[in-house]
DNA sequence: ATATTTATTCTACATTTGTAGAGAACAATC
DNA sequence: GATTGTTCTCTACAAATGTAGAATAAATAT
């Protein structure tokens, strides 16, 4: 199962404050800021498919993640590889290191980033 | 506008064979196999959304993408980076190669390519 | 020509998603 | 302690999505 885009958009709110209360979750949604109601409805459903929970904390819920960004991420993006690149990564690495507009600076990092991981295998 | 989950399925296919007739795409899917009303209406869908045409030959229609794969793709990816890499690239490379399992020569494959796209530069 | 298969349009309906009001239960404040 | 604001649950409803039957029209096979 995983989140509509209004519920990922809401999640990587929660990811980026951890945990929070409703009012911080409001007050980071850019305006127009949703009803609290609305808010309300996509922690609910966030519950219902086990990606956040909360904690009591006498009157209101401190909400945080059930699941790692690191995690979903590489949850969609596999996905997305497969459908695009035939399951390849590295066809799709060939893709994007023409496509993506990385300076030089970029690409010599990158390329001693790759260096380390050669090292490493 | 962008496609839904079903909808980027039949897309695929018809990037896959560049231009089909109905039956063609039917044929392509994998079992169990909708019936042609739903890819008929899923059609219908793309094209409202300019995704798809078609040319009418006789009676039936052949029909092809009106928007390459790698264009779509790239607008996906690079929402993805967006939001999940803080729409840094780089940092995104960094948690490709590091995440990704690429064997060693695939790694040497795309230092490789690195060292081109530098000289292009 | 008739029967059969295939493609298309129309209609339909359940599910999921986006969004929020009404009302209840508290919490904070004056 | 009455008023105001906050949060939650319940309910609702429109739009989008997934899926397909009925009816029709035309294509093909016998």
């Amino acid at each position: 199962m995983s989140l509509s885009k209004s519920e990922e958009q809401l999640m990587q709110i929660l990811w980026k404050q951890e945990k929070a209360f409703m009012k911080d979750l409001i007050e980071a949604y850019p305006e127009p800021k949703p009803a609290p109601t609305t808010v309300a409805t996509l922690l609910k459903r966030m519950q219902d498919k086990s990606f956040v929970d909360y904690k009591q904390y006498g009157r209101s819920r401190e909400y945080f993640p059930l699941v790692k960004k690191k995690d979903y991420f590489s949850k969609q993006f596999n996905g997305i590889i497969k459908n695009f690149f035939n399951d390849s990564a590295s066809q799709f690495a060939s893709f994007f290191t023409k496509e993506t507009n990385l300076t030089k600076e970029e690409l010599e990092d990158l390329k001693k980033l790759i260096d380390n991981e050669i090292k490493n295998k």
